[in-house]
DNA sequence: TTTTGAGTTGTTCGA
DNA sequence: GTCGAACAACTCAAA
């Protein structure tokens, strides 16, 4: 007796190792794999141009994994899916959730309609540790402050995360579909070949992943709490677009770190991989997230949009050195430091009063792991206007962060490297600098470095006057 | 229902 | 140079 065939549709799981819906979906059966960009619809959620290369690149890499045995379409998922069960007389489909609001809803759409053709559809969590709706205060309501969602929501209270499966044995991939694409034809790569400067700073794949984590915790983890405050140095795990594209889960994560005997760095580098599962609890609860203010009185914040500003920003060129470091490090490798991120947020939307909008925009299409949920709640977090009582008063001040955790200057340096022979007294605050050692140093504010595009405590309290007045009077 | 303590990542000022 | 206090008011979580 032949097998039945069944498809796994790859979403954001692009994996072999503990992939729940794949090791469900090859227990004796014949499995035709396919990954479909569904892109051709307009949408604000299609994904950013830098997160495009690494798609191109992992789907490279996870089709060669699999003997070229992955099966690439472009369209609508519901139409292609259906087309592909009727020539293949499958009746299951398998795949594994994505828990942004509009995928949510164009799943259960398409598990109704497969349905009515006769089609079961079995979906999996591969990607959270805990599920959202498993995660409430005792009044059944979602939380709003990350400490006790993490430590009582998710720890104390609730079941341990799924352990990691292997790979599924005897798994019989069906051969690649005769209407199948090339990876190349699904066109993630750009015209102009900008994309190379990324790719070669980044090695992309299940297996770079798993790299990846083992260089983690044999070097960064040791001190990382304190470490990862410092963007020269190499404490942070670089795991998240890893993590974004399921190239890796975070239960893999979880469960290599529980191996360890506990400490305060496993602690915080876990609390981390909370703030996710934090960062997916509000937008699950919040759909309107990317868009919404989550606290409604900064709907009267004075933003002021500035053009010349925003670009300046962008570009790295501010002169503000830890921010044009920041920026530039952003554009050359899809990837910006933690301590760096709120740094130039912090000044983007503080300093000169831009909406935060703006840098939710510009991180989505630069990061290599811009992520619905993460970037959202990270970007409301900044502005004060999401899930976290920040104090009114968290201004970061660019120059005394770059002093304090760039004290070298190797960050600002190996990034702006205009300003490499500036001593360090005056590396993040040039324009504070005598004549005589500006000229020295070569530095020549306004013709090779700009001058500062505002003035660092003069913008500090027009924000702060600006938070005043949307205050609840 | 009321009360109480606390809230990822900071800065500045004055002793 | 170092250290502690002050910097709003509000909301949240839990007792």
């Amino acid at each position: 007796m032949t097998q039945p065939n069944v498809i796994h549709w790859f979403n954001q799981d692009l994996r072999l190792l503990d992939n729940p819906a794949l090791f469900d979906s090859a227990k004796d059966n014949h499995v035709l794999a396919v990954y479909i960009l569904d892109d051709l619809k307009e949408s604000n959620n299609s994904i950013g141009q830098t997160s495009k290369v690494w798609l191109h690149h992992s789907l490279e890499s996870l089709n060669e994994s699999m003997g070229g045995k992955l099966s690439f379409f472009r369209g609508d998922p519901l139409s292609i899916l259906s087309k592909l069960c009727s020539k293949y007389q499958i009746n299951e489909i398998f795949w594994n959730q994505i828990y942004e609001p509009h995928i949510i809803k164009r799943d259960e759409h398409i598990k109704e309609q497969m349905a009515l053709q006769g089609v079961i559809s079995n979906t999996y969590n591969a990607s959270l540790l805990w599920h959202p709706d498993n995660i409430k205060k005792d009044d059944g309501s979602p939380y709003k402050v990350f400490t006790p969602f993490y430590r009582k929501g998710c720890l104390a209270n609730a079941p341990d995360p799924r352990k990691p499966l292997p790979l599924p044995e005897n798994i019989h991939f069906l051969d690649k579909d005769g209407d199948s694409l090339k990876v190349k034809d699904l066109e993630l790569l750009p015209n102009i070949s900008w994309d190379k400067k990324i790719s070669q700073y980044w090695n992309i794949g299940e297996v770079a992943a798993h790299v990846q984590l083992s260089k983690f915790l044999e070097i960064g983890i040791k001190d990382y709490k304190e470490g990862r405050n410092y963007p020269a140095k190499s404490y942070v795990s670089k795991l998240s677009p890893y993590i974004h594209f399921g190239e890796i889960s975070p239960n893999q994560i979880w469960y290599k770190l529980k191996q360890l005997d506990f400490n305060k760095n496993i602690d915080h580098f876990m609390s981390e991989l909370g703030w996710r599962e934090f960062s997916y609890s509000q937008l699950y609860f919040n759909p309107d997230l990317r868009t919404k203010n989550l606290q409604p009185k900064f709907d009267r914040f004075p933003w002021k949009y500035d053009k010349p500003n925003l670009l300046a920003w962008q570009k790295g060129l501010t002169g503000v050195p830890i921010v044009d470091a920041g920026m530039r490090q952003l554009w050359q490798t899809g990837y910006i430091h933690n301590r760096v991120r709120m740094i130039v947020a912090s000044f983007l939307v503080k300093n000169l009063l831009l909406h935060w909008h703006y840098g939710e925009q510009w991180f989505w299409d630069c990061l290599v792991d811009a992520d619905l949920a993460s970037n959202s709640a990270g970007w409301q977090w900044v502005a004060g206007s999401g899930a976290d009582a920040a104090p009114y008063f968290r201004i970061f001040n660019p120059v005394t962060q770059g002093q304090k955790f760039d004290p070298d200057g190797e960050y600002v340096r190996s990034y702006v490297p205009e300003l490499e022979k500036l001593p360090n007294k005056y590396l993040f605050n040039p324009w504070e600098a005598p004549d005589f050692v500006l000229q020295e140093s070569e530095v020549f504010l306004g013709v090779n470095y700009p001058n500062p595009i505002v003035d660092i405590k003069e913008s500090r309290k027009k924000a702060l006057g600006a938070f005043e007045s949307i205050k609840i009077t």
